[in-house]
Formats: C-alpha cells, structure tokens, sequence
DNA sequence: TTGATATGTAGGAAAAATCCTACATATAGT
DNA sequence: ACTATATGTAGGATTTTTCCTACATATCAA
C-alpha cells in the first residue's frame, strides 16, 4: 500500500534529473540521457533500472536503441500520500498570514 | 534548490512512519515514538535526527523529554516539485478515459 | 558476413545507510 | 547528593547504494 519504491526512486538526484528530462524533452534513447550525465553510461543505465522497477519509465525498443518514456502514474501516489500533510502546512501558512498582520498593525501603530 | 534532503529523507519506511505518528497523534516525546517500533530506541532517535536534519520535524524541550513536532513546510516543495508533472498523469487519465469509452461502445454493439 | 553502434549485465571497489550495544549527559524526584 | 529516567552520541558490524571497467548481446550498414 506504501509506495516504497517511488520514494526510494526518487531519493537519487540523478534520477530526478532523467525524469526531468523526460518531461521536459519527451522520450528519449539511453545513449542521448547518458550524454548529460557526468556519469558512466552503464552508471545511467542502472539508474533507469531502478526508475523502470518503480514503473516511473517505460521502455520501447526502436530498433537497436531503447527508447524511454516518463510514466508518471506513480507520481499520484506520492501526490495522494502528501494529502494528509496539507492541513498542517495551511495551519503553518495561517500562523504565518496571522503574524504578518500583527507585524502590520505595529507599523500603523 | 532542489529538495534533495527531503527526498532522502523520506525514502526510509520508518522515517515516514514516524511522520504519519507526529500527524495523526501530535507531538510527542522521543521514546514514545520509539515504543512504536521493532527497533531500537538510539535507532530511532537517529532517524529523528535524519528528519529534522531535512526540516520535517522540530524539537523542543519539555524538562528532560524532548517533544518533537511534525513540520510540514519541507513537504510542499514536494507538492512543488511535482507540478510540472501533473500534466503527464492527466494525459494518461485522458488515454485511459478513453479506452474505458471504447469498451463501452463495444458492450453496447 | 563484418565491423560499427546502442545498450544491458557482471563483478567488484568504495561510499553511505541502517541498526545494534555501550556509554555520556542532563533533568526529576527523593 | 543520589538514583532513576529520558535521550543523544560513539563506534562498529552488516547491508545497500553507487559507480566504475570489462564484457555480452543485438541491430544496423556496407
């Protein structure tokens, strides 16, 4: 029930990297993901594994090359494990709002 | 600016653990947390650590107990970081909505 | 078929995370 | 002051992650 992959997925810099790259320049070949890496390509390669295993990408093959796709299905999950924590961060932004206008109210003092 | 020890943060079982006890029951002090686990209580404390060390708790004295307090901040770079994917899992829910209308019209053929 | 290209996998070194048992520290109560 | 309680820190064993250099596999092009 837990989405323990995605959050392990996506503890690694470089692979929020690949997904940014994913999303912002759509699918694309290992070899062209590798090019922006400072990182070995067999190095990448695992990384897009891993993102593969928690269904994050999916993998086409396009003649000798593979193509990989974002797949941000599990995305959600992280999105609806962060619902329960939204009550708490409008409280702390009612704190903050609530401050703010004391801080006003010295200025007009 | 990227939420990196955030993320790490969160990629741990039991530190995640931790955060749904300090939401759903408030702040409490260090052992009781503890008590909740299969773990040691040095172990725990330990990934309090991790957690504040991210910003997702805070700690504060109350005689010799320590309370500590789920801070929820940290967590809407999360929700932050995955806006710009949003886009992606809407077009997914539109290829599925509309698979789900294709089967439709094929049960009522 | 032969050689070049694209990519995954194996094996291992190095770094980091996890979790434990002492031990240190600080406060509360007697 | 003395003892018990609450909790952090040190040091270390074990596991996991990360990243590398070969090497294997498959496809394309001539």
């Amino acid at each position: 029930m837990t989405p323990d992959h995605v959050f392990t997925a996506l503890a690694s810099p470089a692979r929020r990297e690949l997904l940014r790259l994913l999303r912002d320049e759509g699918a694309q070949p290992a070899g062209r993901l590798a090019e922006r890496f400072d990182m070995s390509r067999p190095s990448v390669s695992e990384h897009l594994r891993v993102l593969r295993d928690a269904g994050l990408v999916s993998e086409t093959r396009k003649g000798r090359e593979r193509h990989y796709r974002l797949e941000a299905a599990p995305l959600m999950e992280i999105r609806d494990w962060l619902g329960p924590y939204e009550r708490f961060w409008r409280e702390r932004l009612a704190t903050l709002t609530a401050v703010l206008d004391e801080m006003e109210d010295d200025d007009a003092r």
